[in-house]
DNA sequence: ACGGAGTCGTTGCAAGGTCAACAATTGACC
DNA sequence: GGTCAATTGTTGACCTTGCAACGACTCCGT
């Protein structure tokens, strides 16, 4: 007898697993065009994403807005303060606050980091055929809090 | 004017980052139903569900099978042999390999292991609704090796 | 005005992951 | 048969992450 004496389970058809395998493939394929021609990290890449979207916002923000923890984007912060890439300076109206703004640089370097990433979704999305938007929404249904 | 001056980017929209929150979430919530319940990582559940369905394999076998570098197949192994769960031995036909067998406490464990993971299975495939398949397929997708 | 609870961002630390050496072993080629 | 390249699994070094503690600060009730 073989040792396969218990029930099998396919790991491949395991979605936690599949899920996995997909994010990790993707988010390396993606840091590496960012690593490579812009030298910036995923975490550094959200922060610049967030605030092309916002503005001026302090790392609370930005935690609540984007899933990462907070060390996490101070340190991100830390890095691209020493880049050039934003300025920090504490809120006047609250000192507790930190005000991360794009510097001029900044904002040079978010022009041409968001034709990359549009065209990497582009990319995507042309792997994922005709289902692209279904598998994006389904995406959020996965990473939703607790069904209601 | 506002700080907003640059292309806005909607990190929301975006495919990698909504992959990664997805994993993450689902990741985490089945590793705590695994640790709380059995006291195994995500690593060794890999491990372990490889060889319910090959029988003794090595070290090699499962990083060619399973997204994981060896060293972690590794240090998971150790773990499992430590908890009595695999047993490692060289095979004699090939000295350098390792074969990694389920003891019976092992196989034990895997028979209240699996039925959780279809359970959770299940779970995600609800949520998911009829898409679910479509879902799983355009999951391999995206972590297919270089489109040919 | 004062004291205490709560919030914000940073830092220290432990845990985990990745990567590259490394010893042991095998197979191929001369 | 002997040597050298290649393979396998383990280990160590390094970096990143996640969590908790911490100092600084604000706000509320008294």
């Amino acid at each position: 007898m073989d040792g396969a004496t218990v029930d099998a389970f396919d790991l491949d058809e395991f979605l936690p697993y599949r899920l996995c395998v997909a994010a990790n493939h993707v988010g390396r394929e993606f840091a590496e065009r960012y690593r490579r021609e812009f030298g910036i990290s995923i975490a550094e890449w959200r922060v610049l994403a967030h605030l092309s979207q916002t503005g001026p916002v302090s790392v609370r923000e930005i935690n609540a807005a984007v899933d990462m923890d907070k060390s996490k984007i101070s340190r991100a912060a830390a890095r691209l303060q020493a880049a050039g890439h934003i300025t920090k300076q504490e809120n006047p109206r609250d000192r507790r606050l930190v005000e991360l703004s794009l510097t001029a640089t900044g904002q040079d370097l978010l022009t041409r980091l968001i034709p990359v990433a549009r065209e990497y979704q582009a990319e995507l999305t042309a792997r994922l055929g005709p289902d692209a938007q279904g598998v994006a929404d389904a995406l959020v249904r996965l990473a939703g809090q607790d069904a209601t």
